[in-house]
DNA sequence: AGAGATATCCGAGCCAGATA
DNA sequence: TATCTGGCTCGGATATCTCT
Protein backbone atom coordinates (compact mmCIF):
# COMPACT_ATOMS: atom_id res chain seq x y z
CA UNK A 1 0.00 0.00 0.00
CA UNK A 2 1.45 3.13 -0.98
CA UNK A 3 1.57 5.98 1.71
CA UNK A 4 -1.45 8.66 1.99
CA UNK A 5 -1.93 11.84 4.16
CA UNK A 6 -3.69 10.01 6.23
CA UNK A 7 -0.57 7.94 6.94
CA UNK A 8 1.09 11.08 7.43
CA UNK A 9 -1.41 12.86 9.86
CA UNK A 10 -1.57 9.45 11.96
CA UNK A 11 2.52 9.58 12.29
CA UNK A 12 2.66 13.03 13.05
CA UNK A 13 -0.73 13.56 15.27
CA UNK A 14 -2.41 15.85 13.35
CA UNK A 15 -5.46 15.78 11.22
CA UNK A 16 -5.45 14.94 7.43
CA UNK A 17 -6.60 18.07 6.69
CA UNK A 18 -3.58 19.68 8.42
CA UNK A 19 -1.20 17.48 6.46
CA UNK A 20 -2.78 18.69 3.40
CA UNK A 21 -2.20 22.57 4.06
CA UNK A 22 1.47 21.61 5.33
CA UNK A 23 2.25 19.87 1.83
CA UNK A 24 0.92 22.85 0.21
CA UNK A 25 2.92 25.23 2.27
CA UNK A 26 -0.39 26.77 3.64
CA UNK A 27 0.00 29.98 5.72
CA UNK A 28 -2.64 28.24 8.04
CA UNK A 29 -0.05 26.08 9.44
CA UNK A 30 2.23 26.73 12.25
CA UNK A 31 5.98 26.71 11.09
CA UNK A 32 6.57 24.25 13.60
CA UNK A 33 3.86 21.88 12.54
CA UNK A 34 5.13 22.22 9.10
CA UNK A 35 8.05 21.00 9.57
CA UNK A 36 7.26 18.25 11.27
CA UNK A 37 4.83 16.85 8.63
CA UNK A 38 7.29 17.57 6.04
CA UNK A 39 9.54 15.68 7.62
CA UNK A 40 7.41 12.67 8.86
CA UNK A 41 5.87 12.80 4.92
CA UNK A 42 10.08 12.15 3.99
CA UNK A 43 10.45 9.66 6.37
CA UNK A 44 7.39 7.28 5.12
CA UNK A 45 8.68 8.14 1.41
CA UNK A 46 5.24 9.81 0.24
CA UNK A 47 4.58 10.32 -3.09
CA UNK A 48 1.50 12.84 -4.25
CA UNK A 49 -1.44 10.88 -5.47
CA UNK A 50 -1.92 12.76 -9.08
CA UNK A 51 -5.61 11.09 -9.62
CA UNK A 52 -6.88 11.92 -6.15
CA UNK A 53 -5.32 15.54 -6.86
CA UNK A 54 -7.02 15.56 -10.23
CA UNK A 55 -10.33 14.74 -8.97
CA UNK A 56 -10.24 17.58 -6.55
CA UNK A 57 -8.76 19.93 -9.27
CA UNK A 58 -10.64 19.03 -12.60
CA UNK A 59 -7.04 19.61 -14.04
CA UNK A 60 -4.53 16.72 -14.72
CA UNK A 61 -1.70 19.36 -15.52
CA UNK A 62 -0.97 16.60 -18.15
CA UNK A 63 -0.55 17.22 -21.59
CA UNK A 64 -1.00 14.67 -24.30
CA UNK A 65 1.21 14.46 -27.43
CA UNK A 66 0.32 12.38 -30.37
CA UNK A 67 3.83 11.60 -32.04
CA UNK A 68 2.98 8.89 -35.08
CA UNK A 69 7.06 9.52 -36.43
CA UNK A 70 9.48 8.40 -33.89
CA UNK A 71 12.48 7.73 -36.51
CA UNK A 72 12.27 11.44 -37.76
CA UNK A 73 15.27 13.66 -36.18
CA UNK A 74 13.91 17.18 -36.21
CA UNK A 75 10.60 15.63 -34.81
CA UNK A 76 12.39 13.76 -32.19
CA UNK A 77 14.45 17.47 -31.60
CA UNK A 78 11.08 19.56 -31.18
CA UNK A 79 9.22 16.59 -28.71
CA UNK A 80 12.31 17.33 -26.51
CA UNK A 81 12.15 20.99 -26.93
CA UNK A 82 8.71 20.86 -26.16
CA UNK A 83 8.88 18.48 -22.87
CA UNK A 84 11.49 20.72 -21.51
CA UNK A 85 8.93 24.16 -22.16
CA UNK A 86 5.89 22.52 -20.79
CA UNK A 87 7.87 20.78 -17.27
CA UNK A 88 9.17 24.38 -17.06
CA UNK A 89 4.75 24.89 -16.41
CA UNK A 90 4.87 22.60 -14.21
CA UNK A 91 2.95 20.26 -16.37
CA UNK A 92 3.73 16.49 -17.25
CA UNK A 93 3.94 15.44 -21.06
CA UNK A 94 2.42 11.54 -22.32
CA UNK A 95 3.63 10.36 -25.72
CA UNK A 96 1.40 8.18 -28.01
CA UNK A 97 2.51 6.81 -31.59
CA UNK A 98 -1.00 5.41 -32.20
CA UNK A 99 -3.03 6.93 -34.79
CA UNK A 100 -4.34 10.15 -34.11
CA UNK A 101 -7.88 9.00 -33.24
CA UNK A 102 -6.79 6.27 -30.91
CA UNK A 103 -4.49 8.16 -29.03
CA UNK A 104 -6.66 11.11 -28.04
CA UNK A 105 -9.19 8.46 -26.80
CA UNK A 106 -6.63 6.70 -24.88
CA UNK A 107 -5.57 10.65 -23.58
CA UNK A 108 -9.13 11.09 -22.58
CA UNK A 109 -9.46 8.39 -20.34
CA UNK A 110 -6.16 9.54 -19.02
CA UNK A 111 -8.08 13.29 -18.48
CA UNK A 112 -5.41 14.91 -19.69
CA UNK A 113 -5.74 18.19 -20.56
CA UNK A 114 -4.85 19.07 -24.07
CA UNK A 115 -3.57 17.29 -26.33
CA UNK A 116 -0.94 18.32 -29.16
CA UNK A 117 -0.82 16.58 -32.70
CA UNK A 118 1.90 15.86 -35.01
CA UNK A 119 0.34 16.12 -38.31
CA UNK A 120 2.61 13.72 -40.84
CA UNK A 121 1.73 14.74 -44.35
CA UNK A 122 -1.61 13.83 -44.78
CA UNK A 123 -4.78 15.82 -42.84
CA UNK A 124 -5.88 13.96 -40.01
CA UNK A 125 -9.50 13.26 -40.08
CA UNK A 126 -10.90 14.27 -36.31
CA UNK A 127 -14.24 13.58 -35.35
CA UNK A 128 -16.06 16.80 -34.62
CA UNK A 129 -16.41 15.31 -30.40
CA UNK A 130 -12.98 14.73 -30.21
CA UNK A 131 -11.99 17.91 -30.90
CA UNK A 132 -14.75 19.94 -29.25
CA UNK A 133 -14.41 18.03 -25.87
CA UNK A 134 -10.77 18.55 -25.41
CA UNK A 135 -8.63 21.13 -26.35
CA UNK A 136 -6.26 20.57 -28.85
CA UNK A 137 -3.37 21.95 -31.09
CA UNK A 138 -1.59 20.15 -34.37
CA UNK A 139 1.54 21.17 -35.37
CA UNK A 140 0.48 20.80 -39.45
CA UNK A 141 -0.41 22.26 -42.53
CA UNK A 142 -3.62 24.71 -42.40
CA UNK A 143 -6.51 23.46 -44.37
CA UNK A 144 -10.06 23.26 -43.45
CA UNK A 145 -9.04 22.51 -40.10
CA UNK A 146 -11.80 23.40 -37.37
CA UNK A 147 -9.45 22.79 -34.77
CA UNK A 148 -6.23 25.47 -34.49
CA UNK A 149 -2.56 24.79 -36.08
CA UNK A 150 1.03 25.53 -35.69
CA UNK A 151 1.89 26.00 -39.44
CA UNK A 152 5.51 27.09 -41.08
CA UNK A 153 5.54 28.32 -44.14
CA UNK A 154 7.16 26.32 -46.05
CA UNK A 155 7.61 27.96 -48.98
CA UNK A 156 9.02 31.06 -47.31
CA UNK A 157 11.98 28.68 -46.60
CA UNK A 158 12.89 27.26 -49.51
CA UNK A 159 12.66 30.73 -51.18
CA UNK A 160 15.48 31.81 -48.42
CA UNK A 161 17.72 28.65 -49.49
CA UNK A 162 17.21 29.63 -53.10
CA UNK A 163 17.66 33.21 -52.66
CA UNK A 164 21.18 32.35 -50.35
CA UNK A 165 22.65 30.00 -53.31
CA UNK A 166 21.69 32.65 -55.88
CA UNK A 167 23.84 35.30 -54.10
CA UNK A 168 26.31 33.00 -53.79
CA UNK A 169 26.55 33.07 -57.73
CA UNK A 170 25.09 29.34 -58.35
CA UNK A 171 22.62 29.33 -61.04
CA UNK A 172 22.24 25.20 -61.14
CA UNK A 173 20.25 24.20 -58.32
CA UNK A 174 18.73 20.66 -57.64
CA UNK A 175 15.89 20.43 -55.03
CA UNK A 176 15.51 16.69 -52.98
CA UNK A 177 12.82 15.77 -51.60
CA UNK A 178 9.52 13.60 -50.56
CA UNK A 179 7.32 14.41 -53.79
CA UNK A 180 4.84 12.02 -53.37
CA UNK A 181 1.12 13.69 -54.06
CA UNK A 182 -0.56 13.45 -50.74
CA UNK A 183 2.23 15.21 -48.66
CA UNK A 184 1.19 18.67 -48.17
CA UNK A 185 4.11 19.73 -45.86
CA UNK A 186 6.63 18.35 -48.57
CA UNK A 187 4.97 19.52 -51.55
CA UNK A 188 4.83 23.28 -50.46
CA UNK A 189 8.48 22.89 -50.04
CA UNK A 190 8.67 21.14 -53.63
CA UNK A 191 6.37 24.19 -55.19
CA UNK A 192 8.53 26.47 -53.14
CA UNK A 193 11.64 25.27 -54.90
CA UNK A 194 9.84 25.68 -58.44
CA UNK A 195 8.12 29.28 -57.36
CA UNK A 196 11.73 30.71 -56.18
CA UNK A 197 13.57 29.81 -59.28
CA UNK A 198 10.97 31.26 -61.61
CA UNK A 199 11.00 34.89 -59.48
CA UNK A 200 15.05 34.35 -60.37
CA UNK A 201 14.26 33.32 -63.52
CA UNK A 202 16.12 29.96 -63.98
CA UNK A 203 14.96 26.72 -65.20
CA UNK A 204 13.86 23.76 -63.42
CA UNK A 205 15.38 20.62 -65.47
CA UNK A 206 13.33 17.55 -64.62
CA UNK A 207 16.58 15.53 -63.39
CA UNK A 208 17.28 18.30 -61.11
CA UNK A 209 14.16 17.07 -58.38
CA UNK A 210 15.39 14.05 -56.99
CA UNK A 211 12.00 12.51 -55.90
CA UNK A 212 12.95 10.50 -52.45
CA UNK A 213 9.54 8.98 -51.87
CA UNK A 214 9.89 8.71 -48.45
CA UNK A 215 11.20 10.65 -45.69
CA UNK A 216 14.35 8.88 -44.32
CA UNK A 217 17.93 8.76 -44.80
CA UNK A 218 17.71 5.99 -46.71
CA UNK A 219 15.35 7.58 -49.25
CA UNK A 220 17.32 10.34 -49.51
CA UNK A 221 20.56 8.50 -49.66
CA UNK A 222 19.06 6.58 -52.67
CA UNK A 223 17.50 9.66 -54.22
CA UNK A 224 20.46 11.67 -53.87
CA UNK A 225 22.80 9.51 -55.42
CA UNK A 226 20.69 8.60 -58.29
CA UNK A 227 20.39 12.30 -58.67
CA UNK A 228 23.98 13.51 -58.24
CA UNK A 229 24.88 10.61 -61.08
CA UNK A 230 22.78 11.90 -63.78
CA UNK A 231 22.71 15.47 -63.14
CA UNK A 232 25.49 18.02 -61.95
CA UNK A 233 23.88 20.83 -59.66
CA UNK A 234 26.77 23.09 -58.36
CA UNK A 235 23.89 23.48 -55.43
CA UNK A 236 21.15 21.37 -53.65
CA UNK A 237 18.59 21.87 -51.27
CA UNK A 238 17.31 19.28 -49.61
CA UNK A 239 14.10 18.47 -47.90
CA UNK A 240 14.95 17.72 -44.20
CA UNK A 241 17.63 16.83 -41.84
CA UNK A 242 17.18 12.97 -41.85
CA UNK A 243 17.52 13.05 -46.03
CA UNK A 244 20.11 15.42 -45.61
CA UNK A 245 21.68 12.43 -43.82
CA UNK A 246 21.04 10.51 -46.76
CA UNK A 247 22.78 13.01 -49.35
CA UNK A 248 26.10 13.48 -47.11
CA UNK A 249 26.65 10.20 -47.40
CA UNK A 250 26.07 9.42 -51.11
CA UNK A 251 28.09 12.66 -51.60
CA UNK A 252 31.17 11.02 -50.05
CA UNK A 253 30.36 7.67 -52.12
CA UNK A 254 30.67 9.67 -55.25
CA UNK A 255 33.93 11.35 -54.20
CA UNK A 256 31.91 14.92 -54.09
CA UNK A 257 33.06 17.31 -51.66
CA UNK A 258 30.51 19.56 -49.72
CA UNK A 259 30.83 22.56 -49.82
CA UNK A 260 33.86 22.64 -52.49
CA UNK A 261 31.90 20.64 -55.13
CA UNK A 262 28.42 21.13 -54.05
CA UNK A 263 26.78 23.68 -52.08
CA UNK A 264 24.13 22.22 -49.54
CA UNK A 265 21.37 23.91 -47.82
CA UNK A 266 19.11 21.49 -45.64
CA UNK A 267 15.27 22.34 -44.24
CA UNK A 268 15.01 22.19 -40.69
CA UNK A 269 16.32 24.33 -38.50
CA UNK A 270 17.66 22.46 -35.79
CA UNK A 271 20.82 22.82 -33.49
CA UNK A 272 21.59 18.59 -34.88
CA UNK A 273 22.30 20.52 -38.23
CA UNK A 274 25.95 21.89 -36.79
CA UNK A 275 26.60 18.14 -34.96
CA UNK A 276 26.38 15.95 -38.93
CA UNK A 277 30.14 15.50 -40.66
CA UNK A 278 29.50 18.57 -42.56
CA UNK A 279 27.61 21.16 -40.66
CA UNK A 280 24.83 21.64 -43.04
CA UNK A 281 23.09 25.29 -43.58
CA UNK A 282 19.63 25.52 -42.91
CA UNK A 283 16.12 27.12 -43.17
CA UNK A 284 13.04 26.83 -41.14
CA UNK A 285 11.70 28.11 -37.92
CA UNK A 286 14.37 27.60 -35.19
CA UNK A 287 13.48 24.37 -33.09
CA UNK A 288 13.14 26.84 -30.17
CA UNK A 289 10.74 29.38 -31.80
CA UNK A 290 8.21 26.89 -32.63
CA UNK A 291 8.41 24.29 -29.40
CA UNK A 292 7.32 27.90 -27.58
CA UNK A 293 4.76 29.00 -29.80
CA UNK A 294 3.36 25.58 -29.53
CA UNK A 295 3.28 25.20 -25.94
CA UNK A 296 2.28 28.42 -25.31
CA UNK A 297 -0.50 28.34 -27.15
CA UNK A 298 -1.60 24.56 -26.05
CA UNK A 299 -1.76 26.32 -22.81
CA UNK A 300 -3.47 29.53 -23.42
CA UNK A 301 -6.30 27.02 -25.42
CA UNK A 302 -6.34 24.91 -21.86
CA UNK A 303 -6.72 28.02 -19.86
CA UNK A 304 -9.30 29.85 -22.19
CA UNK A 305 -11.03 27.28 -24.34
CA UNK A 306 -12.61 30.18 -26.23
CA UNK A 307 -9.41 32.01 -27.39
CA UNK A 308 -9.62 29.41 -30.33
CA UNK A 309 -6.82 31.32 -33.30
CA UNK A 310 -7.21 28.87 -35.76
CA UNK A 311 -4.36 29.15 -37.62
CA UNK A 312 -0.85 30.60 -36.61
CA UNK A 313 1.93 30.56 -39.95
CA UNK A 314 5.31 30.89 -38.07
CA UNK A 315 8.52 32.42 -40.53
CA UNK A 316 11.26 30.60 -41.19
CA UNK A 317 14.65 31.75 -41.06
CA UNK A 318 17.96 30.73 -42.69
CA UNK A 319 20.86 29.78 -40.21
CA UNK A 320 24.48 29.59 -41.94
CA UNK A 321 27.08 27.45 -41.37
CA UNK A 322 29.72 25.42 -43.66
CA UNK A 323 27.77 23.67 -46.38
CA UNK A 324 27.45 26.75 -48.88
CA UNK A 325 30.17 27.94 -50.85
CA UNK A 326 30.40 31.35 -52.86
CA UNK A 327 31.32 30.05 -56.70
CA UNK A 328 32.81 33.64 -57.95
CA UNK A 329 35.43 32.98 -55.17
CA UNK A 330 36.17 30.02 -56.99
CA UNK A 331 36.19 31.77 -60.85
C1' DA B 1 -4.07 31.95 14.48
C1' DG B 2 -4.02 27.36 14.02
C1' DA B 3 -6.15 23.24 14.16
C1' DG B 4 -9.95 19.76 13.08
C1' DA B 5 -14.39 18.48 10.54
C1' DT B 6 -16.82 18.10 6.48
C1' DA B 7 -18.28 18.44 1.60
C1' DT B 8 -16.72 17.51 -2.68
C1' DC B 9 -14.45 15.90 -6.97
C1' DC B 10 -15.49 11.28 -10.55
C1' DG B 11 -15.78 6.66 -11.87
C1' DA B 12 -15.80 1.79 -10.60
C1' DG B 13 -17.79 -1.77 -8.19
C1' DC B 14 -21.07 -3.76 -5.34
C1' DC B 15 -25.65 -4.68 -3.62
C1' DA B 16 -30.61 -4.50 -3.20
C1' DG B 17 -34.85 -3.90 -5.26
C1' DA B 18 -37.75 -3.44 -9.40
C1' DT B 19 -39.18 -5.12 -13.76
C1' DA B 20 -39.65 -8.14 -17.84
C1' DT C 1 -34.70 -16.41 -13.42
C1' DA C 2 -32.32 -12.85 -15.83
C1' DT C 3 -31.59 -8.20 -16.55
C1' DC C 4 -31.81 -3.49 -15.47
C1' DT C 5 -31.68 0.56 -12.39
C1' DG C 6 -30.52 3.34 -8.60
C1' DG C 7 -28.12 4.16 -4.47
C1' DC C 8 -24.20 3.66 -1.69
C1' DT C 9 -19.22 3.29 -0.79
C1' DC C 10 -14.52 3.79 -1.78
C1' DG C 11 -10.17 5.90 -3.25
C1' DG C 12 -6.80 10.45 -1.89
C1' DA C 13 -6.63 15.09 -1.87
C1' DT C 14 -8.29 20.04 -1.54
C1' DA C 15 -11.29 23.93 -0.21
C1' DT C 16 -13.98 25.78 3.03
C1' DC C 17 -16.37 25.92 7.24
C1' DT C 18 -16.23 25.50 12.28
C1' DC C 19 -14.18 25.27 16.67
C1' DT C 20 -10.86 26.44 20.42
Amino acid sequence: MSVTIKDIARESGVSYSTVSKALNNSPLVKPETKKKVLETASMLGYTPNFAAKNLVSKKSRTIGLVWPAIDRIALTALVSKINELVTAENYFMILSVDEADKAIGMFKGFQVDGVMIFEEGRETMLHSDVFSSIPILSYGVSGDHVYPIIDVNHKKAIHLAVSHLIELGHTSLSYIGDATPGDKRQTEKLNGFYEAMENAGLTVHENSIGNTKGLSWYDGYLAAKELLKTSKPTALISGSYDISVGVLRAAKELKIRIPEDLSVISYDNIPQMASLETELTSVGVPIEQLAEKMVTSLLSLIEHPDSINLTQLMEPKLALRKSTKSLQKHL
